[in-house]
DNA sequence: CGCGGTCTTGATACGGGTCAACGCGCGTGG
DNA sequence: CCACGCGCGTTGACCCGTATCAAGACCGCG
């Protein structure tokens, strides 16, 4: 669990211990292209997916037309766990690229089979995550000003996209459309903003791609904090042996 | 699993299957006074709070004095849970009433003394609950109107406490502040969408409670679907012996 | 060449923020 | 008993930031 090899585990791939308990399901990996829907609200929740590659949305429609993307996942994530004690499912998914993807039953989820102790761990790690991004996303859209909200958007994937490897451009996988329903604006606002991060040296554009420029005074202007959970963050293995009875006590229902 | 005597229970208190996990511990619980900040952003964090009774809010600060009330957890539900895999909490916590609370050291949420299949599975889908719930106050603060934000607030509080037991009074445990740090609004148009609510009928008010008064008109009006989780949704249990051996090795680390 | 999707830019409108004054209920202390 | 302060909610006037509307530019593609 900590070899030396695990320690450049980037954060967008699929955890050890998660892959594991998939092999031992027989899960066939699912190609997906990219805008398509693959599940509608509403639809019977049978499934989570295990993002293998690529980028995925999950979002929801609202009365009037509006749209609210609420996460995005990238390799590593898990989508469609929140229909997990749901009949139908709570939010559409969408593809924003050419996606792999592990479609798990989610009566498979619960199995032994793939249930052990260090996939457990890992499965509840990958949610704290999603919680607590979900929650930095809440807070940026209730309480922040339009070009905070961009800010944040570009720091925090920069964050899961590039991390601690330097100046690198990367590419975010919305259009500024999409972006605005990610951040609650208009594709408008958006566009404003972008040129004016840009025209004031903070952004470098190349088409959809961005470098950032001035990573710390971004950081400062929003009093940004990385996200957690690199993966020496894992929360410590447990002890094997805490006797057998409470561990048989454990497992018969 | 499925005693007609479970069919009462509410969404409110604590499910069988995680209160049998937590007789297995030894946690005593806690009590905390209303108003109580019992847990502070960046604080380490080693803990997770099982709500008994009474009401917690998570929130955070924001760089200007902004707060935002990032979920209310009401009798049955888990504070601290987005913390797991970081070493700091990502939020802080405090008591809205005067509560009772486990603490159950995260170190403890992992050893098979806790873990059966039963408390996982109920554990994952208290998780997806505060998810979706989440995810939908996400979409309400970013794409909906203030009087709506305030409906959507009312029908879910009105969900989550009243649920299908007809009209009845129920009380909000937060401020008309609070309510819009929770809203992404300020306290000044918090009171002024209560009072036109009122003025219109749509609710009743005698001090901080509330009785909703047009029920289907308020769904309609913003296209609210109640919270799923139900604890009849609950998915099935596992069916126990899918074979020995995968079992064992499920557990052996 | 024309077309659709996307981004940009400017003019205008309006919802909710901000500021400020006031009322009410309650606890405290003189 | 009253005066006072404090927290909370209410109401009105004004202002600002973002939505809305609209026109145009750019680009890839058939």
């Amino acid at each position: 669990m900590s070899h030396p090899a695990d320690r450049k585990t980037s954060n967008a791939q699929v955890p050890a211990a998660i892959s594991a308990g998939l092999s031992r399901l027989n899960v066939a990996p699912l190609s997906v292209a990219a805008g398509t829907d693959f599940q509608h609200e509403g639809d019977e929740a049978e499934t989570v997916y295990l993002v293998e590659s690529g980028w995925v949305a999950s979002y929801t429609d609202l009365n009037q037309g509006q749209r609210q993307i609420l996460y995005l996942h990238q390799a590593g994530d898990i989508a469609g766990f929140a229909d997990l004690g749901s009949k139908t499912a709570s939010c559409s998914l969408r593809s924003q690229r050419d996606c792999v993807l592990f479609p798990i039953p989610i009566s498979k989820l619960q199995s032994p089979e793939f249930l052990s102790v260090a996939t457990i761990t890992a499965l509840f790690q990958k949610y704290a995550q999603m919680q607590c991004i979900l929650m930095r996303t809440l807070a940026t859209v209730g309480r922040m000003e339009a070009r905070h909200r961009v800010v944040w958007l570009i720091l925090m994937l920069h964050d899961r996209v590039v991390g601690d490897s330097g100046d690198q451009m990367f590419e975010i996988p919305l259009n500024q459309s999409e972006i605005g329903d990610f951040l609650g604006l208009t594709n408008v606002s958006v566009s404003k903003m972008f040129s004016r991060l840009a025209e004031e040296g903070y952004i470098e554009r190349k088409g959809r791609k961005i470098l950032v420029r001035r990573l710390a005074d971004m950081q400062k202007m929003i009093g940004y904090q990385n996200v957690p959970y690199r993966p020496e963050a894992m929360f410590a293995p447990v002890q094997a042996h805490t006797g057998k009875s409470a561990r048989n006590r454990a497992l018969s229902n």
